[in-house]
DNA sequence: ATCATTTTTAAACACTTGTTTAAATTTGTT
DNA sequence: AACAAATTTAAACAAGTGTTTAAAAATGAT
């Protein structure tokens, strides 16, 4: 049977689904059953427990989250393309998934300290070597001094918050669902503006 | 008896913190009971439901948020110094609850549109006038012709995002408790200095 | 066709959920 | 002190929770 259509892909996509959109407290597990269309007792059946299920879908998440990031990083590209490049492929992915960032930063939070299925999820960035690239370029004088976790803040605050904020936001200007997709199309012209003159002042 | 030290004050304090840590989905009657060492039945006693006293919390907490806010806008200063001094409040308030923006933007996007309890509650920001002053602003060439809905987001989610995601962040670059607030200490400077900049670029 | 294995089902498990009840206690008033 | 009102309590309610069980159905190998 074709991968995607098994029992056990049917439950992991509509718990992913559920999972995304309510978070993990949010939810029962009868709820991502019905959503696939199957037996409460199967959710359990294939991946042993709601906490298991979740860790499966929180991870492949994760690696869907981190990809374009990582394929950015990776290019043969000037640092400032890559800034660029980087804002745009955030704001296409997330505008495909809108409730990918709200969910990984609250369920981020939720874990205690040091919880092993979300240690060392995140190191596969630093690997791609783009902290280094950043520093030899301040080290040139083609970026900004700044201290890169700052960087790396700036940067995902201006491509996340957007998405995560969207229902606090509507209510500030009043405006629905269409009109908040056209003003973040407006919005991710002003962010790199506004990062790729900060972080990349020397021009001229 | 003293307002804050009435059983019904101690409830609902103690629902503020519990839900502003957890929220709705993540907390029971009875942990709120438990937390502010009550019985269950007298959560529902004076407040009718957990629903209820959660819209009780949301606004409370609402209204201390845009408190500072409110008193920057209104301020007798330059646009520029407002907006300085709009980050400076941010990071100082949000610093001493830092559980706060999360709770709200999660909160705002659960509900069902439209919500009654949770509509026109930000209203009082487009009530000081601050739109208006910024929009004046840009047509005297003072501040950059930026759409208003972008301005209020981009300095939102700069002042916002890092301590939604503080668990996040601190996966990335392995920092603990203790750095991760040095760290932001510093991260605001560079939002001051980065807003300013694009905001108001006609320096000299 | 037989039979062992895997998959699916309905039902039940013990426990927690939000909420209500009715009795007990405390409080304030006369 | 006596009594009514407000407050607090323990207990119970039905419904929902995650999980398990054991039987039924489907599957594949011989």
């Amino acid at each position: 049977m074709s991968k995607d259509t098994t029992t056990e892909a049917k439950i992991k996509e509509a718990a992913k689904r559920v999972f995304t959109n309510k978070g993990f407290a949010g939810c029962s597990s009868r709820e991502i059953a019905k959503e696939a269309g199957m037996n409460v007792a199967l959710v359990n059946y294939y991946f042993r427990s709601k906490e298991q299920l979740f860790n499966v879908v929180f991870h492949t998440v994760m690696d869907d989250f981190m990809l374009s990031m990582k394929d950015v990083f990776r290019m043969k590209q000037p640092l400032e393309t890559k800034v660029r490049l980087f804002i745009e492929r955030e704001y296409e992915f997330i505008t495909k998934h809108p409730e990918i960032p709200g969910f990984i930063v609250s369920e981020m939070n939720r874990c205690e300290k040091g919880d092993s299925n979300k240690q060392f999820i995140m190191d596969e960035i630093a690997e791609t070597g783009i902290f280094e690239e950043m520093n030899q370029a301040q080290i040139r004088g083609e970026m900004r001094k700044i201290d890169l976790f700052s960087a790396t803040l700036i940067l995902m605050s201006n491509c996340h918050f957007p998405f995560i904020a969207k229902g606090l936001m509507q209510e500030i200007h009043h405006i629905d669902d269409e009109k908040y997709a056209q003003q973040l199309v407006l919005h991710k012209q002003y962010v790199i503006e506004m990062m790729i003159g900060y972080l990349f002042p020397a021009k001229k």
